[in-house]
DNA sequence: ATGTTTATGTCGCGT
DNA sequence: ACGCGACGTAAACAT
């Protein structure tokens, strides 16, 4: 348990040193910017980081209750047995202002972290379940390509229904709202069905947004329902070779 | 620096007994959920709180990596020297995993903090503070309108006192000062009373700012305090329905 | 339990 | 710098 004047040396030499300041203290905090806020005093997690950002954890909540967004210039002082650490963004200025009394803990860091973050966009992981089995979209279809490029962006899926008709779809993971049927229209313009077929646009999600339904309506956009789970178990259940083959389709384009 | 075996013991126990958990270990994490990801190994900071809500953050950054909100179960196992943390997510079902191999630091502490989270927005919360009870700026004040357009700019809130006269309020949340009164001056230039009734321009504020109270009394512009905490103790007070409702006023304009 | 709206949202991208 | 959309948004609130 540091005392004031240790802590604020401890916490300067880790900002200094570009260190993860770890520190649970009893405190009160206060924050002016955009809004304000008060918080009485009380035992918190207080982290600050190397890129300028503050963090004040209580007991409960994933939320901080107070926090500083990364680029805020982070100062310890202390005033009449007080220790004060104050995180100032500077655009738009917010001040968080963290007034200790008692430090439980103080600890900083070295954080040796140089792996990459990887996130699988599990959109793709639909394109994928439909190019396996395009046959969810509608049965005979066959895909032509993915991730084809037009103009105003890049149609999820390309292919030829059983009747030579042309097919557009457009995926979204999340429930499909005005703005994918935006975008699918924006494509529209560009393709072009073969002689005397015509171009069938499809919106592939797990639902639809409300109040979109009029307008597939009347744009003639069909949609077919594909949840993350579903096509997490097409692919499981399509053989390695199978998604090889895929990689190097992709790879290939 | 604990062993595994000490970190898995000194963890369940935390869990156990709703403490908060800090570690700083080298670990992988790997999500799957929604979505997925995977993070290969390096030095994080986790977090576990009592309400089952976990967070790892990395040297940078506000957000934590990877995390799972209140509400999950929270298990910590060892198996062939690696801690394991499993924070499982009943619905949706998510799976958070922290692979540790080795421990930095882990500390479990007990937050005591009974302290009320205050937090006032700004201006805006003032005026709905006013138009959900007038009362504070006049007993008996009605408001009629507010973000009333007049050619310099918007009267803030619009209404009629007891008396049939024509209240005019200017809200600051800062303390009111000279252009504040200049302000409320050429908007009066624009309105006027009922017949036979008068003007009440008013200055709502937490405080004046220094000097104005001359120009003030010469104007005839009332003055009435009103904090940004006060603005906020009244909008607790009505329930979101109500605010609800103000919104869908204000939206009609 | 499900759906909708808010947020000191934050963050990234395009103009 | 500002505006717009996405996010594993999370959380609160209404249904």
């Amino acid at each position: 348990m540091p005392s004031i004047d240790q802590a604020r040396n401890e916490i300067e030499a880790g900002i200094e040193s570009r260190r993860l300041v770890v520190m649970v203290a009893a405190c009160s905090v206060s924050y002016s910017g955009r809004a304000g806020s008060q918080l009485g005093k009380g035992d918190r997690l207080i982290i600050l980081k190397k890129d300028g950002c503050a963090l004040v954890h209580r007991s409960q909540d994933y939320h901080p209750v107070n926090w500083q967004p990364s680029g805020c210039v982070i100062k310890a002082t202390t005033t009449d047995n007080n220790l004060i650490v104050k995180a100032v963004r500077p655009s738009p200025l917010e001040t968080l202002t963290v007034t200790t009394t008692q430090v439980q803990f103080l600890g900083t860091f070295e954080l040796d972290d140089k792996a990459e973050f990887q996130m699988h966009a599990s959109e793709e992981d639909m394109q994928r379940a439909i190019i396996l089995e395009p046959d969810i979209v509608e049965p005979g279809l066959k895909v032509v390509d993915f991730e084809k490029k037009v103009p105003p962006g890049f149609v999820d899926v390309y292919g030829i229904d059983s009747g030579g008709n042309t097919v557009v779809i457009e995926i979204k993971k999340d429930p499909a709202g005005f703005p994918a049927l935006k975008q699918l229209s924006e494509y529209l313009k560009y393709l072009q069905p073969a002689p005397g077929k015509r171009l069938r646009p499809f919106i592939v999600a797990p639902s639809l947004a409300k109040g979109v339904q009029p307008t597939l309506t009347r744009e003639r956009i069909e949609y077919r329902q594909l949840t993350l789970q579903r096509s997490a178990e097409i692919i499981k259940q399509h053989s390695r070779t199978d998604q090889k083959f895929l990689r190097t389709w992709l790879g290939a384009d």
